[in-house]
DNA sequence: TTCGGAATTG
DNA sequence: CAATTCCGAA
């Protein structure tokens, strides 16, 4: 039969943007990203490899044409945006998958942290713990 | 196809 | 700071 979902890659909730506070960034590319995975109706131009995290992206130009929607970017195309893809190695949000076309891997270890950096709140009074991160 | 520098913007 | 754009290189 047709390969079933892999249940471990499905998006439980701590995959989801925490959204707006006001005055928020707008939504990052790897939030859009996942949430194109998330939907079975872009698995024609996105969709899970295999192993965890790592998906293919079958139509770049399609999955370009809708990132270049949302940021109002219609000039937007797979060139441009893996380039920020790119930038997203050195920040350890994704890597890429070698050997195959289209395929990155993301990074579920900093995934996590980035979007919910209000897990660790346990502050001891008197002392302030300052993550040097990003 | 993929990687990355550099300049620019919000 | 993150993303966009341009473009040369491997």
């Amino acid at each position: 039969m047709f390969s079933p979902p892999p249940e471990g890659i499905a998006f439980p909730d701590w995959a989801y943007k925490p959204e707006s506070s006001p005055g928020s960034r707008q939504i990052q590319l790897w939030h859009f990203i996942l949430e194109l995975l998330q939907k079975e109706e872009y698995q024609g131009v996105i969709a899970w490899q295999g192993d965890y995290g790592e998906f293919v992206i079958k139509d770049p130009d399609e999955v370009a044409r809708l990132w270049g929607i949302r940021k109002c970017k219609p000039h937007m195309n797979y060139d441009k945006l893996s380039r920020a893809l790119r930038y997203y190695y050195n920040k350890r949000i994704l890597h890429k998958t070698k050997g195959k076309r289209f395929t990155y891997k993301f990074n579920f270890s900093k995934v996590v942290l980035v979007n919910y950096p209000l897990l660790d709140m346990a502050i001891p009074p008197g002392k302030i713990a300052q993550a040097p991160l990003s």
